[in-house]
DNA sequence: TAAGCGGGAGGC
DNA sequence: CCTCCCGCTTAG
């Protein structure tokens, strides 16, 4: 008798093991390999599962054992990515089926379908053939043309050996032509017609003008885009042409990062320091830092690209663990912005009765910032207004009682939205679960029908300017303007064309994208991100003041100055300000390793939380301090295990229910895989899933994370 | 995680 | 006697 065929696959849920089926060949057509997909039967259901073994025999009696069913058709994943698999599931604590099945794309997980899908392939190829030559025509960009602090970079990371492993930091200003040095580099490694290269960008947002200069500059090469917002079905056939070894471009956010890449030579995270590679759902992984380990696992270079380095990534590049390449000049002659703080506290500064231009409203656009707006209205330049604030204003008051416009599932207000082009009814709308409810006439509590609204958000400030400058075209750029009307790219079109002279938005109208036209950046409430507990909130802040900085006067093509950016702050003596005046990336990065180091937070020591969620606060703040006192009695803390008290989350409350944290911290990066092992069996062992037998409390671990 | 099972409580 | 809910087990 010939032995079985049994092999272990793994499915798309939080159980740690595999399940052992037999592999019928005849049935198949095929013997097992690992890393293919199948589809198995699982309870009364089935399911698609990943191979991960193949053997004669099982642990499981093997009369109980189910057949395979189909396997999809498409070749097994090959055995790097599925070394990269691994290792996120174990460094990240996630289940191995859970780490793999969700990074393939929709269209393979359906067995139905897989049949006709060699059909589809071909269709999809055909179409291809003809739309990638009509682009190619649009226009080759000169990338050759360098300056010297460019060719320089590019000599350095040419020098680089190609079969090895390096990490190289590629440090340079806004404006001063990464991209540029990192095509060039990416050019020559290309060469191969087998090579494959990653591209990692933080968000959509940056994918479409990177994606056109991509192509442009490879007219040949092919390139595929990976990232949310591309449709199921093309990110499944681009995904299939990455993962074949056909696409030899690939470019996308962090979940481009865990494609399958046969032969993949070397990475490029553009913006390595943006907080955007950290996933905040599922398996909370760093895409950076998977990169890194990938590039180290197959000995192949990344470069790391930023403006305003990670302080982990800094740091190395200081070390000499990384290799270090500064381009300290831009590009194309432009200066750099003067940063003037304007100190919000200084009556100077503040607009006073009966001044010329004053708003009729209060705004939070002193009179110096409305002053050089004015000034730069005039010189016929764009000018940014940012305030990390969506809405119209973060809450409506009631002026007679205390009421104020609190979210009933969520410890945060619901923000007004005022009724405009976009929306035809006024709203009061929670930013944390999206409850959306109509305005009350009166206030709910008191009955009064004097209601107030305080503070302010995008919208307000867009109806300020539009007061005080009204014959300018006013132009607002959030996630509710990019959503609901145009896309987000028709709005910066918009911008790039000229068609807007002042620009409102968030955040969001600050990164990566090269506009050539503005004179000024003004930053309203740059305070509120101040003073945070997450000890990396001035990390931040002064990534987002260095990048939007970057965005005045990017082009200075007739000699013009560099521009300018107002920050607006009551505290101009923090050292995050000081440092932007000085244009100090390095210094404040040296200053912020210094505090790390004193107080022994990262990168001087390595962290995780347990979250915690339950009905009550008393509930998840019970079930962490339960864990904290197992963690305390076990032979865990003679291993450097710090483990802090519970604490209620910053945004405690969210969709009704209530959360808290828990920190734990070791200074070795293998004792806290150790510790965090024993502490995701400890909590298995209490639960079904993730969430604890006892008072129903969901519970999730999360390695290295970015906001505390 | 999702489904199924058994037992207890409570409704009719 | 039937239904619903809860807690627990299982999934190969």
């Amino acid at each position: 008798m010939t032995p079985p065929i049994v092999v272990q696959v793994v499915v798309d849920k939080p159980l740690a093991q595999g399940f052992d089926y037999l592999w019928d060949e005849e049935l198949l057509g095929s013997l097992p390999t690992i890393g293919v997909l199948v589809e198995v039967p699982f309870g009364r259901s089935s399911l698609v599962g990943m191979v991960i073994k193949v053997s004669a025999h099982s642990d499981y009696e093997l009369h109980k054992l189910k057949s395979v069913s189909r396997v999809a058709p498409l070749p097994p994943l090959d055995p790097a990515v599925l070394r990269l698999m691994n290792f996120a599931s174990q460094y990240y604590i996630h289940a191995l089926g859970e780490t793999i099945i969700p990074t393939i794309p929709q269209m393979w997980k359906k067995p139905d379908d897989w049949e006709k899908i060699p059909k589809k392939l071909v269709a999809a190829e055909e179409k291809q053939k003809k739309k990638t030559k009509q682009e190619a025509v649009e226009g080759y960009v000169d990338e050759g043309n360098l300056n010297e602090g460019q060719k320089l970079a590019l000599e350095k990371l040419r020098a680089c050996p190609s079969n090895e492993f390096k990490a190289i930091l590629l440090q340079g200003q806004t404006g001063s032509g990464k991209t540029a040095v990192f095509l060039n580099w990416l050019s020559g490694i290309l060469d191969d017609v087998n090579a494959q290269a990653l591209i990692l960008v933080p968000e959509i947002n940056l994918t479409p003008q990177l994606e056109r200069r991509v192509r442009a500059y490879f007219p040949d090469k092919k390139m595929v885009v990976l990232h949310s917002g591309v449709s199921e079905k093309v990110r499944g056939i681009a995904w299939h042409e990455a993962m074949t070894g056909k696409a030899q471009i690939i470019l996308g956010t962090r979940l481009a990062a865990l494609t399958p890449l046969p032969n993949l030579r070397a990475i490029v995270v553009d913006e390595e320091h943006d907080p955007s590679y950290k996933q905040q759902d599922g398996i909370r992984y760093s895409a950076r830092d998977l990169a890194v380990w990938r590039a180290h696992d197959l000995k192949v270079p990344i470069l790391l690209a930023s403006a305003t380095p990670s302080l982990e990534t800094w740091m190395a590049a200081k070390a000499g663990r990384y290799e270090y390449i500064r381009l300290d000049q831009r590009a194309q002659g432009a200066s750099l912005p003067k940063v003037h703080l304007v100190n919000t506290r200084d009556p100077q500064t503040q607009f006073s009765p009966g001044d010329v231009g004053k708003p009729k409203s209060k705004s939070l656009i002193t009179k110096t910032l409305a002053h050089a707006v004015s000034q730069n209205l005039e010189k016929q330049q764009q000018s940014l207004i940012l305030i990390n604030r969506r809405g119209y204003a973060p809450v409506l008051s009631c002026s007679a009682c205390s009421w104020l416009s609190k979210c009933e599932q969520c410890s945060s207000y619901m923000v007004l939205h005022k009724a405009g082009a976009l929306a035809r009814k006024s709203i009061l709308s929670c930013h944390h679960c999206g409850l959306a409810k109509s305005i009350p006439n009166h206030c709910p509590e008191c009955g009064n029908a004097d209601l107030n609204t305080l503070g302010q958000g995008t919208q307000k400030i867009e109806d300020s300017i539009e007061e005080m400058w009204p014959s300018a075209r006013v132009l607002r750029v959030d996630t509710d303007s990019s959503r609901k009307s145009k896309g987000a790219e028709e709005l910066f079109q918009e911008i790039h064309q000229g068609n807007v002279d002042i620009v409102v938005g968030t955040q969001m109208i600050a990164k990566g994208h090269d506009y050539q036209n503005i004179g000024l950046v003004g930053v309203l409430d740059a305070d509120s991100r101040l003073f945070s507990q997450d000890f990396r909130a001035a990390e931040r802040l002064f990534a987002q003041l260095v990048q939007v900085a970057g965005r005045a006067g990017r082009s200075g093509k007739d000699g013009e100055t560099g521009g300018a950016i107002y920050i607006e702050t009551q505290f101009p003596e923090a050292a995050v300000f000081q440092f932007l005046l000085r244009h100090d990336v390095d210094g404040f990065l040296s200053y912020t390793a210094n505090e790390r180091k004193e107080a022994g937070l990262p990168p001087f020591a390595y962290q995780a939380l347990v979250h915690a969620e339950a009905k009550t606060l008393d509930k998840a703040i019970q079930f962490l301090s339960a864990l904290k006192g197992y963690l305390k009695s076990s032979d865990l803390i003679a291993k450097g295990l710090r483990v802090y008290d519970p604490v209620p989350k910053a945004m405690m409350r969210v969709a009704g229910l209530e959360r808290a944290q828990l920190l734990v911290e070791s200074d070795d990066r293998k004792n806290l895989q150790e510790i965090l092992e024993a502490m995701d069996r400890y909590l298995r062992e209490n639960s079904q899933g993730r969430i604890s037998k006892e008072g129903r409390i969901r519970w999730l671990i999360e390695r290295d994370p970015i906001s505390i």
